[in-house]
DNA sequence: TTGTTTATAATAGTAATACTATCAAAAATA
DNA sequence: TATTTTTGATAGTATTACTATTATAAACAA
């Protein structure tokens, strides 16, 4: 399956569209790849000029610095998974299925079988779960907050919080259950695989599997209270 | 309430321990000052050094870099919560009492009521809003946990899974749900605080309130589950 | 008290990073 | 063909994250 750019990526993270322009577009393709091998950290403008064959000036006319191109990888991915979201439980009749598949699409990042405009969807995955959450925490999240920069993040969070109103309408922590829904699909594959103690994974069970009965478990748990 | 330092701070942390003298002392102390107020990223060893009227090649002979010392604060941070979970649930007899106790103490932080060797706790808990989990989520996590410098936040994980686990042995995640406890019970504050579209914290709330209500419903939800 | 170890101050220097600036060439477009 | 847009090439700056050296001061031991 073949996904279309969102264009409701917010214009404010870019200076000139990166995807109006071939250029552009390497810049995006190969900047998932570095980030997700090199760690945001390690990851240049210069290293990354060098890997497109253009120059520094050139990437810095279409992003002013790596956290707004960090901020825009990190958009892709929150456009993505809403999308997915609205599109496979659309036709899902009961909430239940519905929950189940959302946890679904959250896990399967690691199997990366979407194409997103030549995007490696693995290697996005891999960046939201070691990076996904530097991009808020920062001294500037109320100004970029201000600036819209995560309204994809919260609309996916909403998104959620519906399906989870409409399950059980009673509960009171809808968009708090949500976003640690998301958080936790991310922290616990990321602790599963690096501080295995930090979680209660046996052996050889595959990560998702392991996080996403986890979360099936916690979520249900938690909606289903009587 | 006056605590100690615990002796089991991993001495690969530093290159001379910063307890042993005057200045190192003053090391942790601004440091800890400083990381709340500038982030760990606008954090320089040469601020730090011109703060405590020293020198950068100084604070680098106690600290080999700024990654470690953010290490050691951190893991101060874990210490002093596994110090209070134990010393402030050991009276209490059932494990109701326990669970909220911690909590309690979880949330506590950002009244920070303790002195610990003349350190700012409110700063403390500060810090480990928005940087605690930059402190595992690098390239060198592997590494790190080889060296047991993540121990006292495995140790911290361990103590409150044994606590869920007394109160329901059939459960199967209590570890998952312990780092997931810890976990949110900062990250629902931060959402709390800076996107609070995150959250379902109404108008004036005190945000240490709404997080522990929802906190406390999540726990015993999945742990009262049959 | 003197000698010796240890800790710090003062200073210098390096490589890398995160940018900014300029200007000419090439490509797209009108 | 003229003109605007986009890039390439190059240079330069301030800051960061260190390393290194040497002189001095403090601690401590014989």
């Amino acid at each position: 399956m073949e996904l279309q750019f969102n264009s409701t990526i917010n214009e404010g993270l870019y200076l000139k569209n990166p995807q109006s322009t071939p250029v552009g577009k390497a810049i995006i393709r190969e900047s998932i790849l570095m980030m997700a091998d090199l760690g945001n950290e390690h990851f240049t403008f210069k290293k990354l000029a060098s890997r497109i064959n253009t120059t520094e000036a050139t990437v810095y006319r279409y992003f002013e610095n790596k956290h707004l191109l960090l901020l825009y990888v990190i958009n892709l991915y929150w456009l993505l998974i809403e999308f997915q979201l609205i599109f496979y439980t659309q036709n899902l009749k009961d909430d239940k299925s519905k929950i189940n598949r959302i946890i679904q699409i959250l896990m399967e990042g690691a199997e990366g079988k979407l194409k997103y405009e030549g995007i490696d969807v693995a290697a996005l995955y891999r960046i939201i779960i070691t990076e996904g959450n530097k991009v808020y925490m920062t001294k500037s999240v109320k100004e970029d907050n201000d600036k819209q920069f995560f309204k994809a993040y919260k609309d996916l969070c909403n998104t959620i919080a519906d399906v989870f109103k409409s399950y059980n309408a009673k509960y009171k922590y809808h968009h708090s259950l949500a976003s640690t829904l998301i958080e936790m699909a991310h922290l616990q594959h990321f602790f599963a695989e690096n501080l295995p103690r930090l979680t209660d994974k046996k052996g050889n069970l595959n990560n998702n599997k392991y996080v996403a009965q986890y979360l099936d478990n916690f979520v249900f748990s938690v909606l289903d209270k009587k």
